[in-house]
DNA sequence: CATACCAAGTGGCTCAAGCCAGTTGCTTGA
DNA sequence: TCAAGCAACTGGCTTGAGCCACTTGGTATG
């Protein structure tokens, strides 16, 4: 008798799609190996290659395999996550010199580097102009746009806006902010930082991001919108992290109660 | 030529899903507007029906778009995101006498209902094993999982894992709890949660997930692991959140230094 | 020995045709 | 009036063919 399962009343493609996947899981595929090409696996189970290219693009969009084009298909390999702590925005931290994004690559041996976009001045988006406080109908805010690489690989896209009216004829409208960076200007404009708010969603990258992040099919991205707020409990920095889902990993830790 | 232009070089089915793209960025689709059929896009681009096929593909995998076989392809809908904040685990939250999760569920007058689908004694996985400090190579946890609904549509899987020495003959291994649930049945042998860890990622669904979450392509999870630490600073609870990205916002705030 | 080149292999994308399986709304008959 | 049934739509999936672009490794050439 047949399974009754699934694998019957399936179309061929989950059904090679669902073996190659199973392969993969119980590791009779490892990371990093090349699976059989289109056109081999639509010889051995006896179908057209678009069928086969169709079982192939389900396990892609799982995330379980890319393609390299002229070269095979391949079992992704686990990423190493670059790990944000909760403490990622405290002072101590700040005081090494070293930004958390520097301090996770070295850790990961690998070479950090930022690259300054741009530097604007802009009408925020709704959200932002909500969490900061200011006009959405202005040129209100300053857009400062970094993209962060290890070895040269893209990861993170950070979007920071500050309200115009302080950032205005400072060093925060330089590439250079100076030492200790926007925080540091930002405390000698009378903003310490004293708590943070963070949002997190995930979603699929647009094709900007799919495009700047190099992202294969298959890969989320994670939004952080992150607010700074002062010893008044004014919000002044208010930032949009856009993180490679497959190397980025998240961490809090809060006391409760 | 290094950048082809926007949409001359580019295939077809990039440039049909470019145009719809715009449309819908533009309004012109709204959320909930259905687009041209597969066999009305073919004709009108001029183009085979799998080209607009595979235009419409691309959408989905982004998110912007989902099918509904026999009926159409329509701009999705924002959804309201149930928001989780980094005060769900406090108790003054757990004294209304309901969760996090039915409170936001009420907030947005949708009817919760959470199904115990499991409570069993296991092997933990390996991650889990290491953050409740147990053996991975024995049946050393109860494993709790349920699933999480909003008028009957399926919004997130948590799975529990207590120790299985601790939790064994007690309430715990029952369905229901008791007063103020799991959290309560734990004070009672001693841990009151003191702190928390929550690693956050993002992926793409497995299949299991998708099926039981029945989710579209083109929708990420969004996977919290969770460590209730007790007075002692020693774990005692760690669970595995996995949410559809879509409806889920993680909210946290923390102070800072 | 180094380099340029080329052939064979790979995935990317398209075509045109066909059948299947859900959905919807209109028609028809009780 | 209402319900059953049906026709005309929708997307889902497959076939088998072809051309293109990229990668790789061997080979001929300088």
């Amino acid at each position: 008798m047949k399974t009754p399962g699934p694998s019957s009343t399936q179309p061929p493609s989950r059904r090679i799609a669902e073996e190659l996947r199973a392969a993969i899981e119980a590791g009779h595929l490892a990371p990093g190996d090349r699976l059989p090409s289109e056109r081999a696996l639509a010889h051995q189970y006896e179908t057209a290659r678009n069928t086969a290219r169709e079982a192939i693009r389900l396990l892609a969009e799982e995330g379980l395999v890319t393609a390299r084009h002229g070269s095979g298909v391949f079992v992704r390999e686990p990423q190493r996550l670059f790990r944000f702590g909760s403490d990622r925005y405290s002072r101590s931290n700040r005081e090494t010199g070293l930004t958390p994004f520097r301090l996770e690559a070295r850790r990961q041996g690998k070479e950090a580097r930022i690259d300054v976009v741009g530097i604007t001045r802009e009408r925020p988006p709704q959200d932002i102009a909500e969490r900061l406080a200011v006009p959405a109908d202005e040129e209100s805010v300053l857009h400062r746009e970094n993209h962060y690489f290890a070895d040269d690989e893209p990861v993170q896209i950070v979007s920071t806006y500050l309200r115009w009216e302080e950032a205005e004829g400072t060093p925060l409208t330089q590439p250079r902010t100076g030492k200790d960076g926007i925080y540091g200007r930002l405390e000698e404009l009378g903003h310490v930082m004293t708590r943070v708010r963070d949002e997190i969603t995930a979603r699929m990258p647009t094709r900007a991001e799919a495009t700047v992040l190099g992202l294969p099919s298959g890969v989320p991205v994670l939004e952080v919108l992150h607010t700074s707020l002062d010893q008044e409990d004014e919000p002044f920095e208010v930032s949009r992290y856009v993180h490679r889902a497959d190397r980025t990993g998240l961490f809090y830790e809060l006391p409760v109660e």
